[in-house]
DNA sequence: CGACTTTGACCTGCGC
DNA sequence: GCGCAGGTCAAAGTCG
């Protein structure tokens, strides 16, 4: 279907496409020189701050060097995988995170509650039918989605975050599934997608909508943040940071191949899918498995600004 | 027993 | 209006 492979950029969602035939990939680019990179990061409530903005040195590039150096026997890799996978447009642009406020999610009132576009009403309460009713016409308002795409081989990483499964759909032309996670915090609305790249079975598209208002729990596993850790990574470019964390507060030392404010739309179904029942596919899913075959005693202890505490 | 995953069903949005 | 695809719900099942 190409109904939504040729949308560009959701007015309303700030949803940008990432779908194959769509030139419209916002990604961070993986350069330390590209400027917009902190502009969005920012966005997301992050800060990468060029060296020369921070004081004592260390730096951005530095640092980054320093990271390159650790794994330039992958780094080579991320970029062939970058200009394989669907990513080959890797323009930056800043402006296309949704102009929903990237506040806390953090509500008695959760919004997918009462503009929530599944379920089965018929197995609802009055209650919900009729906030439905009140709701329509009204659009849908999207958190601040954030995806980028890391080769892993294990599909659901660890983020630091409790994350609970509420469904999973098969893509349309991709050969894997895509699972949604909540955050199991009770306040905390954020959702994360995470899918296999259609082209590239090693990379992991992990989408993250809204901001998590809480902490860590027990990330890593009880560990503790400095200031100085945080402030340290802080100042990795968006590719060497993330191969630590994400802006949204993702941990991820897996390679990262592109960070975007996007995610894969939709994709052409396979053959002999129609229909829900073919949406679905036989997934290896990993229940409670979000530990990564990572040093976490190197990456344990960081955790973004503004979520540590603890 | 609580937390979590699985999975069928259903709703919404969008393009035609 | 129709059909498709994405997204979500919630009952049932699983696990520790």
């Amino acid at each position: 279907m190409d109904k939504k492979d040729n949308k560009v950029d959701d007015p309303l969602t700030g949803w940008s496409s990432l779908g194959a035939e769509s030139d419209n990939v916002y990604f961070f680019g993986t350069s330390n020189t590209d400027r917009d990179d902190t502009s969005i990061l920012s966005e997301f409530g992050w800060n990468f701050q060029p060296a020369g903005d921070r004081d004592g040195g260390g730096g951005f590039d530095r640092i980054d060097e320093d990271l390159a150096g650790n794994s330039s026997t992958t780094t080579p890799s991320i970029m062939e995988s970058t200009s394989t996978a669907s990513v080959s447009a890797t323009e930056l642009t800043a402006g296309k995170i949704t102009d929903e406020p990237a506040s806390s999610n953090c509500s008695d009132d959760p919004p997918e509650k009462s503009t929530a576009s599944g379920g089965s009403s018929a197995s609802r309460p009055p209650s919900d039918t009729a906030s439905k009713v009140k709701k329509k016409g009204q659009k849908r308002i999207r958190q601040p989605r954030f995806a980028f795409m890391t080769k892993s081989e294990v599909d659901h990483l660890e983020d630091g975050y409790r994350w609970r499964k509420y469904g999973q759909k098969a893509v349309k032309n991709s050969p894997f599934p895509r699972s949604y996670y909540r955050c199991t915090n009770t306040k905390c609305t954020v959702k994360k997608r995470v899918e296999r790249s259609s082209e590239d079975s090693s990379i992991v598209i992990t989408t993250y909508e809204g901001q998590h208002c809480h902490h860590t729990v027990g990330f890593p596993r009880g560990g503790l943040i400095s200031h100085d850790q945080a402030a340290f990574t802080s100042q990795l470019t968006p590719l060497a940071a993330s191969q630590f964390y994400h802006p949204l507060g993702v941990q991820y030392p897996q390679e990262l191949v592109s960070m975007s404010t996007a995610a894969p739309k939709s994709r052409q179904i396979l053959p002999g899918e129609t229909g829900d029942q073919a949406r679905r596919l036989p997934e290896t899913s990993q229940p409670g498995t979000t530990q990564l075959p990572t040093d976490e005693g190197l990456l344990g202890d960081i955790v973004p600004p503004g979520m540590r505490s603890r």
